[in-house]
Formats: structure tokens, sequence, C-alpha cells
DNA sequence: TGGCGGTACTG
DNA sequence: CAGTACC
DNA sequence: GCCA
């Protein structure tokens, strides 16, 4: 049946096959790794990883243009210390029809054009034949012909010498676009001298490809056949993607590009889900991931909603379960009414009254595969243009980041002091709104190049992306497109390579490097780890190179940090960008458990809720109070944060201050009694007079903080949350030698005055 | 070639 | 201490 | 990645 190849399928979970002979040393699970000796060894390993990683990547930058030989090395060495160990058994996946699983999953995604025009009646028995090695019309294409790639001129995309598919004819399996990555992969045939046929045509097809969710039964039956002619190589999909990456047609009868279930004619013990040789005695993959195969077999198609609540509760860290809740409610209908209703009574009689909902976990649906929706998800927003990504916590001038309540274009008359020239480069030296961003001539080249950014903010090089960002807010900024690359050239932050990506991105509408980098599937693996509290580079690209593909492979090996689990436990929600009007009332129900403390404090919402967003990552809210200084306010943060439990609005905590009465910052997720998302949200407690530096610093971006702090920092000032120094002598590795004396710190004006940077609104502070 | 913000909490 | 977090 |  043809609704059989509609079946939805993530076709980044299927890679696993891929090395499974190359089981070695590197690849005991992650338990393991407790004792000293151990964690030696997982450190120099990881070491070793990202060296190889870095210096790899920089190869294939350097012969992006020209050789292939070099790169393809590099990628091997890439793959095989990351990708390893994995064995997956594909062939549990039980190929019912569920018909049209794909619009569910997919529908907002791509629309889908192929399937309508697609006939079901492309079945073997048609066999006419159109003679061998003629392109085949277009309308046999599988990519339609007003898809942007059949629209864009076929021919310099790609340089003949790459046409590495010429005379080959592809029949995807299924064969349409609805998957993202599987367009993609059509796409990428097709520029490189491939046919992607949508019929059937027997005598012409040289490679069927195969989803890797799909075995070789579903092949057959999807062609209502017996069997498949000689002739005809039937590898999985990671075939494509490998031959463009060594640029070169590989062996299709290779292991790693068999079908599961695929009647061998050499050998078929690969097929097999390896039980012979774990690593050790409780391997990692292999239970998880057939546990996690199997079920996710049967569940992907019930699932709509990708809640993750399910594990809320059994969370020894969060606090919420025992917690009187729901009191919270006082509080709110406090704030609306604006009424004085302090005393536990109306409280409890408020929880009574509204004591429904069941806190946090809204429904028990047994979702089983998030994480499938997540990876999917993540896959599908790498793929489409314009995105407002998951990733990016909450500033970044990236795409959602700005507040329509813009209205006046501010020309400022900068006062700017004599020296002119070199601190320009600083971005907080330029007022950036990011309004420019509709109309934008450069809107294109900045779209990609933000997701070249997005894909080295994970631990590739943390340096590479902050450059990648200033020459993206650089390019923001222009009223003029910037079409070559010795025009590009000229602009600040924008180098060399910079410069030719831009060339590249005007000329041909895309960026190889980054399509590339797109199909890596290891870096969709880390994009997922990296997204959870308290994962950074170093244990994202460990749990990686242990082979854990999903959260779910890491909740069953890996000991977590307190944090973590949070983390994992409400990846969606920490993920989820929240509207501006829910970060209010979180800001308000904080206010008035505040005051209800003590009248005079003064809090104020800060972060990208200050410079004007319309959403945000997260909540930050600073709290200090006219007069007092660090000292009185030591106990005040402790007791605002127990009401905040008490009220059932607190929900954890994720780092508080510890030792030092001194602790003036909290951080922890919280809760609406309405919405079941839990929010991460930031307290700072600052004294009075170092509230004009603690704004300077909460309200950011981190782009301005930095630039700020650099600018401070080259004109012998040191700047902090706490105020601006004088006088900081800095030693030979620019240490600093002395705290220097507090010049500032009252208010922002000041420390912007005393840097001669002109004063920038909230709004206006993001680089 | 080495620098790229400055600080605080976690384990 | 390294790792992660905050802006 | 960019810059001094």
């Amino acid at each position: 049946m043809w609704e059989l190849c509609g079946r939805s399928e993530d076709p980044f979970l299927n890679k696993e096959q891929f090395f499974t002979g190359l089981y070695s040393l590197d690849s005991e699970p992650e338990q393991a790794e407790t004792s000293e000796a151990s964690l030696a060894l997982a450190a120099s390993r990881n070491q070793r990883y990202k060296r190889i990683v870095r210096r790899s990547s920089r190869l294939q930058v350097a012969s992006s243009n020209s050789t292939t030989k070099i790169s393809s090395t590099a990628l091997e060495s890439i793959r095989s210390t990351s990708i390893q160990a994995f064995t997956k058994n594909i062939s549990t996946a039980a190929p019912e029809p569920v018909v049209s699983e794909n619009n569910i999953n997919m529908a907002d995604s791509t629309p889908d054009i192929s399937a309508v025009t697609t006939a079901p009646s492309t079945a073997p028995a048609s066999l006419e034949c159109t003679p061998r090695h003629l392109p085949p019309p277009e309308s046999s294409r599988i990519l339609p012909v007003h898809t942007k790639v059949a629209k864009r001129k076929r021919t310099p995309v790609v340089p003949a010498k790459k046409q590495i598919f010429g005379g080959m004819y592809f029949y995807f399996i299924p064969n349409d676009i609805k998957n993202p990555v599987r367009k993609f992969r059509v796409q990428k045939a097709d520029e490189h001298g491939g046919f992607c046929l949508k019929e059937w045509r027997e005598q012409d097809i040289t490679h069927i490809i195969v989803d890797s969710k799909l075995k070789y039964s579903d092949v057959l039956k999807s062609l209502r056949r017996e069997f498949i002619p000689d002739h005809i190589a039937i590898v999985n999909d990671t075939y494509i993607s490998d031959c463009l990456a060594f640029a070169r047609i590989l062996n299709h009868d290779q292991f790693q590009y068999k079908v599961a279930g695929q009647p061998s004619t050499t050998e078929n013990s690969f097929l097999l889900p390896q039980p012979h040789s774990p690593p050790l005695s409780s391997t990692p993959s292999e239970t998880p991931l057939c546990d996690q195969q199997s079920s996710s077999a049967t569940t992907q198609s019930l699932h709509i909603r990708p809640q993750l609540s399910k594990r809320a509760n059994d969370t020894p860290s969060s606090a919420a379960g025992d917690r009187p809740t729901d009191s919270q409610l006082a509080v709110e209908a406090e704030l609306k009414a604006s009424v004085t209703t302090d005393d536990l009574v109306s409280q409890q009689l408020a929880a009574e009254l509204l004591s429904t909902p069941g806190p946090s976990t809204t429904q028990e649906c047994e979702v089983k595969d998030e994480l499938d929706i997540m990876i999917a998800e993540a896959v599908r927003m790498g793929d489409l243009p314009l995105d407002d990504d998951i990733s990016a916590p909450d500033d970044g001038g990236t795409s959602s980041d700005e507040e329509p309540i813009r209205a006046v274009k501010r020309k400022k008359p900068v006062a700017r002091t004599g020296n002119s020239k070199w601190q320009d480069k600083f971005q907080c030296m330029h007022a950036n709104d990011g309004k420019q961003q509709e109309g934008n001539p450069n809107a294109r080249t900045i779209e990609i190049l933000s997701e070249m950014q997005k894909y080295y903010e994970m631990t590739k090089d943390q340096w590479r992306s902050i450059s990648y960002r200033k020459g993206i807010s650089v390019l923001r900024k222009q009223t003029k497109k910037i079409c070559t690359a010795a025009e590009a050239r000229k602009l600040p932050m924008i180098g060399e390579s910079l410069a030719k990506k831009i060339e590249e991105i005007v000329e041909t509408d895309r960026l190889r490097k980054l399509e590339y980098a797109q199909l890596e599937p290891g870096d969709v693996a880390l994009k997922l780890f990296l997204g959870v509290y308290g994962v950074g580079p170093s244990v994202a690209a460990r749990w990686v190179q242990s082979g854990y593909k999903t959260l779910d492979d890491v909740v069953k090996n890996v000991r977590l940090t307190a944090s973590q689990k949070v983390g994992i436990d409400h990846y969606q929600d920490f993920a989820s960008r929240i509207p501006r009007d829910e970060v209010k009332r979180h800001g308000d129900i904080v206010m008035s458990t505040a005051a209800n403390l003590d009248s005079q404090l003064q809090l104020q919402i800060m972060g990208s809720y200050r410079r004007g967003s319309k959403d945000c990552g997260d909540i930050d809210i600073m709290i200090t109070k006219p007069g007092v200084s660090a000292q009185e306010i030591s106990g005040l943060l402790d007791e605002l944060i127990e009401r905040l439990f008490e009220i059932g609005f607190a929900m954890c905590g994720l780092a508080m201050s510890r030792g030092r009465d001194d602790g003036s910052k909290w951080h922890g997720a919280s809760k609406l009694l309405d919405v079941p998302t839990w929010r991460r949200i930031d307290l700072l407690v600052v004294p009075w007079d170092e509230r004009g530096a603690a704004l300077l610093y909460f309200t950011g971006n981190d782009i301005f903080n930095r630039s700020m702090r650099l600018l401070a920092s080259k004109k012998g000032y040191g700047l902090n949350q706490r105020g601006l120094f004088k006088d900081i002598l800095r030693g030979p590795q620019r240490q600093k030698l002395n705290d220097g004396t507090k010049v500032a710190g009252d208010s922002e004006e000041e420390i912007f005055e005393i840097l001669g940077v002109p004063y920038r609104k909230p709004e206006e502070r993001i680089c």
C-alpha cells in the first residue's frame, strides 16, 4: 500500500547501524566512570575527542572549496570517534500501516507536494520503460518542479566534477519528501547529478534508498514485490550523505548501508543486534536502545503533544509534590483584586476553592518517546529557515527576540569623545534594537549565518560562535545588501572567512558547509544534550561519545546531578519560550510576595524582558532596597524563596548561594497555577549602591556585557555586576592584581558616561 | 600568535 | 578544580 | 570565527 510509504520516521534515529563493528575500549558505558582512574581516562578521552573534532573541522573548512581527500579522512576520524557502539535493533519496528502518521507529526513543516502528485499506481507492475540513461522527464522526479532547488539554476550549484551521482537513479522509500531530512537528501542527490525518481522504473533504478526505520520486508511490501532485481542496490539512507561526505560513490555492499532484514549475499550477522559482543557487562546501547526502539514503534503514532511532564513528580529534587501548592492563587487573586490578603486563612480558602489542577503532571498519557519528537523537531527546525530555535537561550538578537513596541528609530546624537576609531569596534558603541530585521536586504545571509552560529554554539568553538554573532550583528545593521566578499570584508568583525561565506550565500543562496553539518547525527544528539540544564559542552560530548542518542539513554545509564535531573525532566519546559505577559505574571507574584515580606523592596524584571523581547528564555528578577547594603539583605532572599515555595510558586531550586550569607542569587524554577510549564527563574538581590551595575549586568545581552567589560578593561577599568572599578592593574596574563576602587555602581548612566559609551536604552542593547 | 567578560555555584 | 551557569 |  502506498500509505505504507507515508509512515512517519525519524531519520536521525537511524544512523546507529553505522559502525557496529567498531566496538572498542572507548565505548565503555558512562556509569563505569566512577573511580578516579576512569574519570581521568574519560577526561583524556574527551580531550582527544575534542582535539580531533576541532582539527578535522578545520580541515573541512580548509578543504571545502577544493580538495576532498583531506576532508574525507577528517570525517572518518570524527565518525569513528563519535559514532560508535550503536547497535539498535531496527527490525522491531512493526510496519503496520498507520495511515498518514506523517500528517500528525509533520503537518506543519513541509507541505506535502509529492504525495499528492505521486500516484499510488506506481507499483512495479507498470514497467513501461524509458530508455536507460536518459534523464527522466521533470515530471518523474521526486522533487516537484517548483521546489526551491528545481527553480534554482541547476548547473552552477554543484560543479561538474562533484556530480558524483551522475547516471545514477534513486528510488526513495518512502517515496516522498515529507520528511525534511529526506527531502534534503533528495535535493542533495539531485544536485549531485543523481536522478530521484518518484515512479518505479525498474530498468532505470540503480539504487533504492530505504529509510532506516524500515525493514527489508517493508521495502518489498511497499513495492509489492517478492524480490528486488539484482541490478538494483538497496541501501539505507545514510548512503547518500556518506557518498557526499566522501565525495565519491561508496561501495553499497558495505554493511553499514544494509537495510535491516535484507537477505545479504555475503554475510548478515550484522543484522542482528550484536548480542555477542557487548563491550562491558551492561552495554548502555543495548537494552535501552532496543527498548526504546520498540516502544517507539508502538507509541509513536499515539502521542501528539510532546509533554514531558511524566517524570515531574518522582524527581526527588522537585519539592513540588508535597508542597501545599495553590496558595499561589491567593497571591494572584490578591494581585487582581488588589486586596491585601496576608493571612493563612484566605490562602487556605483559596486553595480549597481552586485546588483542582493536579500540579504539573497534566497528563499521564504514557509519553514514551518525547525524544523522538524533540529530535524530529530539532531536525525540522534545523531545516526550516527562520526558526526560532530551541537552543538559543533567550537573547542573541535571533529572530524572535524583539518587541514590536519599538516605535522610534532613534538617531542618536552621539556625543563621541575624541578617540574615535578603535572603540568603534565594540558592539556596545552602537545602538542595536534589532528592529532592522524586517526588510533587511541581508536577511537571507543573516539567516544562514545564524544557522552556522547555532551550529558552532555547541562545543565546537565558543569563539567561533561568538564571532559569527558579532558578524551577524554587524550585517544586520547594514542598510544595503552586501554582495561580494570584498564588500563584506570592509565591515568590522567580518574577516576573510565570513566574507567568503557571505559571498557564497549571496551567489548560491546556501552554504554547503552548513548543509553537511546538519546531517551529522552526533551533532543532533549533542544539540539535544546541550539543551539540558546543567549539561555543557563537556558532558554533552562525553555522552555522545558514550553512544547515547536520547535522553532516555542518558537517564538509564548515567548518574545525573540534581540540576541535570530537573533539566531532563523539564527539558521541554525549559526549552520553550515564555510569552512576555507570562513573564510579567511571574514577576507580579514574586513582587507581591516580596512586598508582604518588606514593603520597601523594589523589584524589577530584567533580562530580555527589560530589553523588550516579546518572549523570553527565562525570568530574571532583581531585588533591591533603598539604602540597604549587602549585610542587611543577607537573610532576605532565603525568606523570600521560602515564601515562594509555600505558595506553590517555586518548584525547585537549581543553584543558590551557599556558604556566605552574602548570598544574593537564586536560580530555580517556578510555575503559574494555570500554566503547567515550569519556567526558569533567576532572582538576584543586590545592595542599593550596586543597583546600577547590577541593572547593567542583568539586562545584557551577553555580547553587550562582554563588549562593555572588554572596553572597560582596555581603558584600565574593571566592570562587573557590582560596579565599575578604576585603577585595575593587570598582570602578565591580564590577571587582575588588585580590586581597584569603585567609581560607579549606582546608576547605569554613570557607568556609560565614564566609559565614554553613549547611553543605550535596554532595547538597544541587543548585539 | 594569543586573546576573546567577569563572576558564582556545583560536585 | 573543571564544568556550568547568568547576563 | 576576528583582531591586535
